[in-house]
DNA sequence: ATCCGCACGGATAAGTAGGACAGCCTACT
């Protein structure tokens, strides 16, 4: 029996710490859990084994309590005192808690009142008119419950695209250290195409020995047990509850099954009856046609762009020059303005755009026009330290009347502005709309980062009229943001293939905390390769001087 | 619950606005 992983653990406290909020334990106990659990699922090596040796105390963060708390799920595989606290708390509350605009507080009573204890109870008692009955809670309360158990509902049992892809790259590293050096093996499925969310995991095999690619998947310290087993397709089941299939070929047809294993359903229909083939180029090349990315396979124009040779025209990583929005100790990152700066040009950034919070962002510690202008003391400095265009930015508050937290002589004093909209996303269709319509207008303002709102699987987009939103930004100029964020990718691909109809221009960022931020820039890239951006369409890839002088044509006074 | 500066006790995660309701809960990174 192979040890749990960090993520098992991880999803244990992260679980035992959202029942101590619902049973009302203090926030910094429940803090403490969660921070645990975030410690343990970014700690590089096995977490099991240092708790079976007691030194799991070592990783900042775990202390006695919770130290205690690993090594008695690491040893047993359950935990007494959780289980006494479901008794008290049901587990199935930590659903209730996802739908919006229900905490803790309103679920904890809607148990002790009502008695309900999961989804369907919460429905059945919504539309029987019981909860209306509760003080506090009203008619239009309940249809927000209601509607709130639908969005819910509909995406439970798919995952984020950016919690299931490292663990995907990091099966087949573990595979690849198993299997003999001949073997083909690779992702498949949504994961490899990077949509934003993927119901399970792909892995396709290419090996003369199927039994030795079965044996070392059930071997995989993330693998629980296999779930059938039929023929060439094998389905295993992870820990953490994810389905991974297995489709074991033989290398003489290892091409023709990845292409099928990949998709999408819509991309192979365009593709018409496949040979078999050991590789994927092969495949491609017999149809008269080079090898197409994964991530455009959308069945949409993609064969188009490649009969016309087109396919080295859309962005890509190698095109991009540097990023407009990532944080600093001024609001809520991790690293000094300079420390950042050094970062990006390490990584062989031209440019970076530093764009902290803004006042009213109060939790990420805003900044007033004040610190503003000290930052851009600061900012200014760095120039002539680390040999990249530093950008003195901000991600400026748009409130929910639409003003920005700053006027416009303090705007015109940046760079480059970046608009932000965080609260009232929520807001009526038309109230939204009009409300970035004014932001687009403001001749100040340069960017929309992520221009939706959305955080994928947990909140919904804001309502926007978008044929309207992407008219005006191709008309005032303004670019909109591809936010590379894995939990957001927003603009979402469709989204931003509107945008490039309607003329827009784009820009991708990591919106980075911390440098190891801009690792996920892939994220970003997927979506506008999937948009079929180019490179001219999106203005991380301008050289330096051209940067400028379109900040100059908005009117801005660039200084070098 | 954990950490840190000090050796046990305090700090940690802000603070405002909005919605629904009459004093409270939730959302925002």
């Amino acid at each position: 029996m192979p040890d749990v992983s960090n993520s098992e653990i991880a999803s244990l406290l992260e679980r035992y710490g959202q029942l101590l909020e619902i049973g009302g334990e203090s926030s910094f106990r429940t803090r403490a859990y969660t921070r645990a659990a975030d410690a343990i699922r970014h700690y590089p090596g096995p977490v099991a084994a240092l708790a079976r040796q007691g030194t799991v105390q070592t990783i900042e963060g775990i202390g006695v309590g919770i130290a205690g708390v690993i090594e008695e799920f690491v040893r047993t595989g359950s935990v007494d005192d959780l289980k006494n606290l479901q008794k008290r708390v049901p587990i199935s509350l930590l659903d209730l808690v996802e739908i919006p605009g229900l905490g803790a507080k309103s679920v904890i009573r809607l148990f002790a009142e009502l008695g309900i204890v999961d989804l369907a109870g919460l429905e059945s008692a919504a539309n029987s008119g019981r909860i209306r009955e509760l003080a506090g809670f009203s008619i239009k309360t309940e249809q927000k419950i209601l509607v709130g158990i639908e969005s819910v509902r509909r995406r439970s049992g798919r995952y984020r695209l950016g919690a299931v892809l490292p663990l995907g790259r990091r099966l087949i590293e573990e595979l690849r250290a198993i299997l003999p050096p001949i073997t083909e093996m690779s992702l498949a499925g949504s994961v490899r195409r990077m949509d934003e969310t993927v119901a399970d995991l792909d892995i396709v095999i290419g090996t003369a020995d199927r039994a030795v690619a079965i044996n070392a998947l059930s071997d995989l310290p993330t693998v629980s047990g296999m779930e059938s087993d039929e023929g060439e397709h094998v389905r295993f089941r992870l820990h953490d509850g994810l389905g991974l299939d297995a489709i074991i070929v033989s290398p003489e047809r290892f091409g023709v099954e990845m292409i099928r294993a990949t998709g999408n359903a819509a991309h192979l229909a365009l593709l018409g009856s496949l040979p078999d083939a050991p590789s994927e180029e092969a495949v491609y090349t017999s149809l008269g046609l080079p090898l197409i990315p994964p991530e455009i396979r959308l069945g949409r124009n993609e064969i188009e762009l490649a009969r016309s040779d087109r396919l080295g025209s859309l962005i890509s990583a190698s095109a991009m020059r540097g990023e407009f929005h990532c944080h600093t100790v001024w609001s809520d990152g991790a690293l000094s303005v300079l420390e950042t700066v050094q970062a990006a040009a390490e990584r062989g950034f031209q440019f970076l755009g530093i764009s902290d919070h803004t006042r009213s962002l109060g939790v990420a510690n805003g900044l007033d026009a004040e610190r503003l202008q000290a930052q851009r003391a600061e900012i200014i400095k760095t120039r002539t330290q680390c040999g990249i265009r530093v950008f003195a930015s901000a991600e400026v508050e748009v409130a929910r009347n639409g003003t920005l937290d700053f006027d416009d002589d303090v705007l015109a004093e940046l760079d480059i502005v970046i608009a932000s909209t965080h609260v009232g996303l929520r807001q009526p269709k038309e109230e939204l709309t009009t409300r970035l319509f004014g932001v687009l207008e403001n001749r100040h303002v340069d960017i929309i980062a992520h221009p939706s709102g959305r955080l994928i699987e947990q909140r919904e987009p804001g309502d926007f009229d978008w044929e309207r939103v992407f008219a005006t930004a191709a008309r005032t100029g303004t670019a909109l943001e591809i936010n590379a964020d894995p939990a957001r990718m927003d603009l979402s691909a469709d989204h931003a293939r509107q945008a490039i109809a309607a003329g827009c221009l784009l820009t991708i960022n990591c919106d980075a905390h911390h440098p190891a931020g801009w690792d996920q820039l892939e994220y970003g890239l997927a979506n506008a390769r999937k948009a079929g951006a180019t490179t001219d369409q999106v203005l991380n890839t301008w050289p330096v001087e051209r940067i400028e002088a379109w900040l100059h044509e908005r009117g801005r006074s660039v200084r070098s």
